[in-house]
DNA sequence: GATGAATGAGCATTCATTCAT
DNA sequence: GATGAATGAATGCTCATTCAT
């Protein structure tokens, strides 16, 4: 086994061991055991606990990027509402192909450590800049409704954080990814409530 | 002081930096010395450092519950739109009263270890089941849209705790309450697209 | 209540509770508890912890001592035997009257800390060294076996110590003194073995 | 210095301590300070500091096992005296060899806990059991006295137990375990009083 | 490189003792 | 005197990290 594997291994392993137990509750002690590697070499391939840690949820996030794609209102060859779609089909895709990491993402890496905290709220607030400009560009075209758009990109990646969660959590299969979206597309487009809002 | 102040006081240092801490980095140091009491004293009120965390949850909790009201379609005197507002309201103005209960209770309190889980998955169930069965009944009254009920109520939770949290870490004010519950209750109603779904 | 009683009340109640748990396992909580009495209260009638302790030993090694009177071979009303016997028959009768003192001075007393080992140390040579003397003497008066009488008076209050330890411990009644003394007077008469010795 | 080595080298300088200090008095910190390791070592080679010494007392009971053979009245090749003589010595020379486990046993194992306290007193039984068997087997035999043979078990083992404690405190060497066996022997067989036993 | 034994700083918790009321 | 809340020194134990082999 060759030093790439051995650090894909171990990082791996370490991937289910912090998913299962917690950051704090997960030891060196269980990382090695679950990758079936020394103590030392632990260290020969990560800096420290907190390394493997942040390596994990860097990489992840890295994917979480790719998957995210600009909308284009002017592609010829997609609506927006199918761009959009694409783009809840794969960031779901995605969470759901890794249920470690989402559960990691989700509970554990918020709250690791101040430094942490500043980069990981970086990302998220990316994203969500990413979202209301979207949105806010949408509000130029009408296809988005009136209304603070950093609001709008709140609630909605709220909406997705808490889905992804719960279908993680209580197991279900990433061939959900294309309900998920038509239930989370029509959330977004319509709501749920057939009340007339005079707000 | 008397027993019952002190323990207030305690109580509410042991929130102050849980919230700013974290659970894990928060040390009963700490603790003690925001509280200005003795280490003994601490222990004098409290099992143990899970005792105050657990006791501070279930409290925020207890009043959560309270604040939130099963909707009465029959009510003559309040429309539904008016319960489900005042509902919203009432959750956003006790999260926004009390930031640091909010930050404990949505990044500190899952993961604490299995049996709080447990617990607090439970009350979330709880919670959930409300919404779920308030949407399914909403379904038979024509006010809630097709769709899966529970997947609603994961929706709308998500949407409101990803608001309340940015809320607090961002630093609104809870003069908010209104303003937000304006935006949750649109977005509930109409979502944000204006694109016409044809799922 | 009065002082006296008060003092009194504590202390048998402390006496109990080191019986019952062992010094160490006994708390300052548990003794006031049992007395009746605030935390404070045990402080003005003594010093700490260990000086309730010294103290009841001490009353019981008082006692103790009165119970051992000094056989004199030329006292015409009563036989060195029967002295002897009337020895055993009072020093078994005291133990046995105070299971919780017996306990306590077996088990607890010795290893309390060094200055008390010697303080116990130095009341436990007085009582060898009276008993030793006897056998020296009774030497002279061909009554006592020739050997080390030293080691005699081990021998001897071992076998005391041991019996009374088990009779209290599996719980003989106070009225088994004369029994036992027999047993013990026999035993220090012919030992248990009928073997000729050609040491 | 392997594994085995340094665990014994812990196990050698946690029996000098407690024999030296006391079960309660003993640190952590002085053993580990004997014993020229780190304290987070300790932990690598025993559970906790209860483990260290019930391994010290239960090795040791293990020995004392060995040194007690049951008496065969019939084995032609040793008399029932001789056989008798040989356990008096073993036991004892096991015990003068090692003065510090002596201590500990006589002074600190009773008293640890409830739980300890039952096993030492299952062993302490098996022992009290074999030697009050013999002496009942010995009656039938015509070799021990009439009486209450339990009796003569706790006044045997008691007057032994005492010999070995007051030797080990007042530092008789090994080499008294002949003597010692003769004075023990001799106590067995004629007691130490040269009185008519008229009870 | 790999190993795993050794390290020791760090921390929660206990409990005898004090002292303000 | 009596009370019991408050105190804080003391200590067992954990576990991330290091380093000799």
């Amino acid at each position: 086994m060759d030093k790439i594997e051995r650090r894909a291994q171990i990082l791996a392993r370490a991937r289910d061991v912090f998913a299962k137990r917690g950051y704090h509750a997960a030891k060196i002690e269980d990382i090695v055991a679950a990758a079936k590697v020394a103590r030392g070499t632990f260290y020969l391939y990560f800096e420290d606990k907190r390394g493997v840690f942040v390596e994990l949820v860097d990489r992840f996030l890295a994917r979480l990027h790719l998957a995210i794609m600009r909308i284009d209102p002017r592609d010829p060859s997609r609506t927006v509402a199918a761009q959009i779609r694409e783009n809840i089909v794969r960031v779901l895709t995605l969470f759901l192909q890794d249920r470690a990491m989402t559960k990691i993402l989700l509970t554990d890496a918020p709250g690791l450590d101040a430094d942490f905290d500043r980069k990981l709220r970086a990302v998220y607030e990316e994203v969500l800049n990413l979202l209301a400009g979207s949105f806010t560009e949408g509000q130029g075209l009408g296809i988005v409704a009136a209304g603070d758009t950093r609001v709008f990109a709140y609630l909605t990646v709220g909406a997705i954080k808490e889905l992804l969660y719960q279908s993680v959590m209580l197991g279900f299969d990433e061939g959900s990814a294309e309900r998920l979206t038509s239930e989370v597309f029509s959330f977004l487009c319509r709501g749920c409530l057939r009340i007339p809002d005079e707000s």
